[in-house]
This record gives C-alpha cells, sequence and structure tokens, in this order.
DNA sequence: GTTTAATCTCAACACATGTTTACAAACGTA
DNA sequence: TACGTTTGTAAACATGTGTTGAGATTAAAC
C-alpha cells in the first residue's frame, strides 16, 4: 500500500472538515470527547442493563464515535470513567435534594419527596441502575465513592430535619438513623420503579401511595420514640 | 500423532480410575457435575465480586474441573446457571426463617432477628451478593425470580405478624407493608455487611444495634398506626 | 451381550477484548 | 512562523470468549 492512498488508511488525528455542512455530529469542540464518553457510558449502561462490569472499553469508544485508543487521553481505565460518571450522579443527588427543599411546608413534605424521587428516577434511569448496582460488589473504589454519595445526602437531609423542629426529643444520632431509614427505603425501591413499564401513571400511583404510607409509619415511630 | 498414544490428547470421557485411592477429588457421583458447577459459579461470584455478569462460561467449568463444552450438558445458558443458583438462594431463606421463628418470644424477637441476619450474610456472601445485585438490570428473568423470592420472604413474615397478634389494628395491607419495611431496611444493610472486615466482631456489634434500633422505630410507628 | 443414551473430552472456529506502538493533525504559544 | 503539547487515528498483538463438531467412555435398557 503507497504512502499516499486516496483517503483509505489514514493515520493519525482526522483533518477537520472546512466546510461544517452536518450541525449533526460535527462542531466536536475542544475537551468534548470526555464529556462524549462519559455519556456513552452511560447509553451503554441503560442499553444492556449491567453496570460496570457489563460494557466494554470498545464499546463505549465506538458509541462515543472514536476509536479504542483516543479513550486513553481521557482515563486510563473504565473503573475511572466510572469515577467520573459518578459525579454526574452526584449532580444529580444535589439537584434532587434542592427539588425537595423547596417545598418547606411540613404537611405536603412527605408526598412532594416521593413525588421528586420517584420523577428523578425516572428521568435517570442510567444512573440509579448504575448506583444500585455498584453499590454492592464490583470495584471498591466506586463503592466506596457511592458510599459516600449517600452518606452526605442522608446526613443533610437529616440537617434539614434538625432545622424543622418536628422532631425536637430526638439526638442527632436519632435523627441521623431515621435519615438513614428514609433513604433506605428510598433506595430499596428503586428496582422496582426501574421495572415499571415505561409510562403508566397507573402503577407508578400505587407504587408512591406505597411509599407514601412507609414514611407515615417511619414518622409515626419518630414522633413515639424516647432516646434511650 | 498417531491413535494410540501414551495417553495424551485423549478424548472423550475420561476413563474412571480403577482404584479410587484419593478422596479429594475422585468419586465424582452421578449427577455431580451440576452441583459443582453451581457451587464454582458462587466461588466466581465471590471471587471477583461482579454477579452474573462478571462471570464467565469457561471460568466456571475451569473451577469446577471439566472442560467448557461439558457445560451445556447441564445448562443452556449462564442465565440458566444462575436461574439454579437461585434454587440454593431459596433455602437459603427458607432456613433463615426457620431459624427466626425459633425464637417466638416477641421480646427478644428483634434482637434475635438481626442477629440471625447479620450471621446468615456473613455465611453465604455470594449468595447475598447476588441477590443484591442482580435485583437491579441484568437479566429480567433472574431478577423477577428474585423479586418473587423476597416477595414471599415477606409475606410470611407478614403472615407471621399476625399469628403473633401484637398488631391487632392492622390490616392485612398494613402488615404486609410493614413486613416489607422489615424487609427493606434489612437487605439496605448487605452492602454494609458485606464490605465489613472480615471477623472484626466491634464494627459488627455496631451494625447489629443500629438495626435493632430501627425495627424499634419501625414497630413504634406500627403500634401507633391507625388504618385509614 | 448388544445397543442406546448420557456424559465428558479435545480441537478448532470466529469474534471481542484491552493495550501498545507509530504516526498525524490541531492547538497554544513563543 | 516555528515548535512542543495535546488529542486523535490505524494496525497489530496476545488473550479470553461462546459455541460447534467429532470421538471416547460409561451406565442403563433391552
Amino acid at each position: 500500500m503507497s504512502r499516499e492512498d486516496k483517503k483509505k488508511s489514514r493515520r493519525g488525528r482526522p483533518p477537520k472538515e472546512e466546510v461544517e455542512t452536518k450541525e449533526t455530529k460535527a462542531t466536536r469542540g475542544r475537551g468534548d470527547t470526555r464529556q462524549h464518553l462519559i455519556d456513552a457510558a452511560l447509553q451503554r449502561v441503560e442499553a444492556d442493563q449491567s453496570g460496570m462490569a457489563g460494557i466494554s472499553l470498545r464499546e463505549v469508544t465506538k458509541a462515543a464515535g472514536v476509536s479504542p485508543t483516543a479513550f486513553y487521553r481521557h482515563f486510563s481505565d473504565l473503573e475511572e470513567l466510572g469515577m467520573a460518571v459518578l459525579e454526574e450522579s452526584s449532580d444529580m443527588l444535589r439537584r434532587m435534594l434542592r427539588d425537595v427543599r423547596k417545598a418547606p411546608n411540613p404537611a405536603e413534605m412527605i408526598t412532594k419527596s416521593t413525588d421528586i424521587f420517584i420523577r428523578y428516577v425516572l428521568e435517570n434511569r442510567a444512573i440509579w441502575l448504575l448506583l444500585s448496582r455498584e453499590r454492592v460488589g464490583g470495584s471498591a473504589r466506586i463503592r466506596a465513592a457511592i458510599r459516600n454519595q449517600i452518606s452526605s445526602f442522608v446526613t443533610e437531609l437529616a440537617s434539614d430535619l434538625r432545622l424543622m423542629n418536628v422532631l425536637p426529643q430526638m439526638t442527632q444520632t436519632d435523627l441521623q438513623r431515621l435519615a438513614n431509614m428514609v433513604i433506605s427505603l428510598a433506595i430499596n425501591a428503586v428496582p422496582d420503579i426501574l421495572d415499571l413499564p415505561q409510562e403508566r401513571p397507573r402503577e407508578i400511583e400505587e407504587m408512591k401511595i406505597n411509599m407514601d404510607s412507609q414514611l407515615e409509619i417511619l414518622i409515626l415511630g419518630a414522633v413515639n420514640w424516647k432516646p434511650s
């Protein structure tokens, strides 16, 4: 094969096209590939619902539209990609908590929170799948990162409960435990929520009612709680 | 290669050794290979903690000490192997519930139950890893099977609560929901239990105390519950 | 004793994987 | 403009994968 073939077997960075006729795939900005890889990872995770263990470097790069070797320019490892994806998760959790705090009326607190939670799960399926799956087993580093995210979420929730001052007899430890239970029940519902047939408001409503009742039982236990 | 070499490159079923000198690996009974494959699968799952997506047919057969092709005599698929492993899980859950029922004294019920639960998780790490991981994502068939197992466990627990007659004001639905919450909190503790450093009674005790308190808050909410 | 079905082996296949090497275009900057 | 750095590509590699085909041994059925 001669050195200057028509166009085939080119090596090196692909020449930038002078005229960007189509907007569809062109105009890849400077540091975009990294984000493309992250998005591709989430896309693959959602496609074959198998967490990090189910996706491969080549799959991800193909979905991102780059060569397998380009991966190493941004991550050394699939585990590092996973850690990067978890930052998206962190952002999502922050947004969710912000939305929850928007309804400070204690009466509607429960029903509003479950509403927001279910919506966030349905709108971020891949991330919640990843969170639920990599929470056990898999990479110890990723697992620890997830545990940290959940843990700080719990702490923030406990702090909110303290500020609301509706459970004055509970100690800091008690509130932390209560918040932990709330989050546990929520996370536990994730597999069921993800398995809901797409856009079936009926079953979503049932699920929501169930979660509301669970939280009601929980706060009923909390208000009757006496510190040991 | 001539047809009758000394012993090399033999093909077909390995000839049964006339004298079974060693008990270690010999005396493979008739239908044992299937069970060996199941055990090997659990061993691999525990080794690289990655659920079903992390193990391969060849790994499993190698760990079981058989050729890759022997696999197909017993399972058509890794998914079928997974379903077979889940039967072990079912047995384990039954044994666990049986142990819990041995202590019908309502006062010690909570502390006894958490004790048994933590012990069962630590003594069946691979199965609990699998249950927790395949509960979300992965094969829809396996996921459904796990959901069924947990669901019937919840139902049995609710039935027990009914027979104990300690929460007379609660309807069947309420009891079912309560049992569901108990199991949710337990399952949610699995990742933490599995991550406990091996044989550290100190942290195990902390975890147990926390679970006990959680259940106390829960029953406190249950006894104060009024059906809507 | 002969036949038949079940069980297991080896060899080979087509393909996917992660990673390395060598090269080229683009970008930032002096 | 010239030059080093960053970011991309293609080719090749060793390795692991699921699966098939053909042969060999055993155990049960006739």
